[in-house]
Parts: C-alpha cells; sequence; structure tokens
DNA sequence: CCGTTATCTTTACAACGGTAAGATGGCGGC
DNA sequence: GCCGCCATCTTACCGTTGTAAAGATAACGG
C-alpha cells in the first residue's frame, strides 16, 4: 500500500466498474467516484489525466480479460463464442465501454495492444474452424465474430426476446451452433 | 411554418444527427444544438421536455425508419439483413442512439410501438426462411438478428479489419450469406 | 536526516442540464 | 377588427460537472 490512499487507481476503476454496470455509462461522474473511493475529485486525475483516461483504461483491462478468456477456451469455435458471450455479460461494464470508442481514447498503446492480442485469440479459433470444415477464413471470420458480438450486445440492452431463457451461456451455444450445423 | 422558429424540433433533430455522426453521442451538448439552430439553450426542452427526450424522439424515429427499411427489403434473409446494414450505415446516428438505451427513455410510447414494429419486420423475414429450410425458427432468428447487428455494430466502431472492402452492402452480403449457406 | 518526487487537496473557472418566471406572437372566439 | 388564450421562446438563476493551477503531504532514495 504505497501511498495515501493505498490504492487509488484500482479504487476508481472498481467503482467506476460499479457505477457502470448499474447505470450504464452515460451518465458516469468522475466526481461521484472520487467521493465513493473517499479522495477529491481531482486525486483521479493524476492517475488517468482525464475523464475518458479512466475509460480507457477500463477499455484496455476488458481486452486483456477477452484474451485471456478466448486463450482459456481453445480453439473450437462454438465455445470460443460461448466464451466472448460469457466475457460480455461477466464483465458488463468493461464491454460495454470497450465499444464505444468516442467515450474514451481509442489509440491509447495499451489499448491497441491488448485489442491485437484479442483479435488474434479470436481470429486463432475461427481459422481452426475453417480448416476444418474448408471454408473461406475471412468471411467465415467475420461471421463468426458478428454473430457472438451481436448476441452479446442484444442481450446486453435487453433487446432479445424473453422467451430464451435465463441461462446465458446455453442459449449462446445454441445460437452459435447455427452457423457451423447445415 | 408555425411558430417564432418554423420547425425547431426538426432544426434540434437534425442537429443531434449531425453531431452524433461527427463526434459520436457521448460529449453531445444540448446548448450547443440550440446554438446551431439559433434558440436559446432552454428552448429545445419544451419541445423534448429533456436532453435524454432529445434522443428519446432520436430512438423512436430510427426504429421506423428501420421498420421501413426491413419492410421494403421483402421477406428474403439475406436482403433483410442487408437492409439492416445499410440502415445501420445510413443513418448511423439512429442506430447508435437506438441501441443505448441508458441515455434515453426506452419506455416511451412512441418507442416502444415503433420497435414492436420494426421487430415483427425482422422476424417476418426470418420466419419466411425458415419455413423453406425447416429450422427452429426462435433460435434461428435470433443468430440471424445477431449476425446482422454484430456485423453492424463492428463496422461501425471500425472493430472489423480493414481488407473487407469499403462496400458496406456487399461485404454484408458475403456474411449474411454465410449462416445459410452449408 | 534531508531533499526529491509522486500523490493528494484546495481553489477557481467555464460549460452543462434543468427550473422558473417573464416576454412574444400566432390563432380562434366574439 | 379586436381581445384573450396559449404555445413558443427568452432571460435569469441554481447546482453539478470536467479540467487546470497551485499548494500541501508523505513515502522513498541518497
Amino acid at each position: 500500500m504505497p501511498y495515501h490512499h493505498g490504492d487509488l487507481r484500482r479504487a476508481i476503476l472498481d467503482a467506476a466498474i460499479e457505477s457502470i454496470s448499474a447505470h450504464g455509462s452515460a451518465g458516469l461522474s468522475l466526481r461521484e467516484l472520487s467521493r465513493r473511493a473517499g479522495v477529491s475529485h481531482a486525486a483521479p486525475i493524476h492517475h488517468f489525466g482525464d475523464k475518458a483516461g479512466v475509460l480507457t483504461a477500463l477499455a484496455a483491462e476488458g481486452y486483456e480479460l477477452l484474451a485471456d478468456a478466448l486463450a482459456a477456451a481453445g480453439d473450437e469455435f462454438v465455445e470460443a463464442g460461448v466464451a466472448y458471450v460469457r466475457f460480455a455479460v461477466t464483465y458488463k461494464a468493461h464491454f460495454e465501454v470497450m465499444f464505444r470508442p468516442d467515450a474514451y481514447h481509442p489509440d491509447d498503446p495499451a489499448v491497441v495492444t491488448a485489442r491485437n492480442r484479442a483479435r488474434e485469440a479470436l481470429t486463432a479459433g475461427v481459422h481452426a474452424q475453417t480448416a476444418r470444415t474448408g471454408r473461406d477464413a475471412r468471411v467465415t471470420g467475420v461471421a463468426a465474430w458478428s454473430l457472438v458480438h451481436g448476441f452479446a450486445t442484444l442481450w446486453q440492452t435487453g433487446a432479445l426476446p424473453a422467451d430464451l431463457g435465463e441461462d446465458v451461456t446455453a442459449s449462446a451455444r445454441e445460437v452459435a451452433k447455427v452457423l457451423f450445423t447445415p
């Protein structure tokens, strides 16, 4: 616990995650995060530089976590897709911020390296799949990514019909299977 | 041209569309919109009640336009999917707002009726398709919607690889075909 | 033990969203 | 043709926000 607060950086990030998970990222207030962390409203500036800097750190962390989750899921597409959706649901706040590039600094070095790592982990699974089935890897990869990404975002915004059931993982697996079963 | 301004409501909406298309919906300022329309910063309140009210009107308009586009595209899934993507690209600001329910009033009556209309137009195409191919309509419908929605959002955020080419319609058609060709 | 430096606080300012009260002007009723 | 009504817009104001600048505080290295 190095300094006055202990670990303000993590405290702010955790507060942001909690706030975004509860109320979305639209009305996020930097001063509110500072209040929750018990510091003055200008304290986070030193760690993040900016309000967008907080979201930038969150996006970078999200891409790292996503890359880990995809790597752990292995090469098979359906399981990788399920892992993608499970990540989106588990790390709801991260996922929401990651794909809102107008709210942070998308060219931040930490973000781009983490994003590349996640992208490689994602395409690796699809390439293994297309090698087995003999399809166009590029188009199929985009289709697979689109499918799981769309399912995740629609689930998050509550746009999907309610009769899908509560188990996201099971629904995601069913939906992902559609892409590779004739 | 009924009153002092002429049609302030439309002017504010158009200004919002332009601003969101250019800089995203994160930093949208009601006062900036008022300035562009040449009225005082409190004038839009009377028409929209709220900043979220502006986005609510935009979302409702977006769902109406989407329903029209889907109805015009017909029953075949691939063309309906292409129409979905084309809508997202053409009406970028609308699409961005529509799926950001924490930024507006998602229970607004105009929004829910328009959204239901769009949803029916969407599922109609999928049902026609599944009747032809004999698949589970519910799961296939969600998969189809997820596919085109994910493609559209990924395209919008610039997350897709650049080697797809510039023609969104052609790329979308290729990707949509993947779902129904073994 | 002392100075350096990262960390945090205080103070200040412009912009924002929202409210309330007043001004403006088109429109229908007489 | 005139008057009152009411939708529309303006002005003034309040609390909050993000950001910058300057000062205080305390951990750490020499």
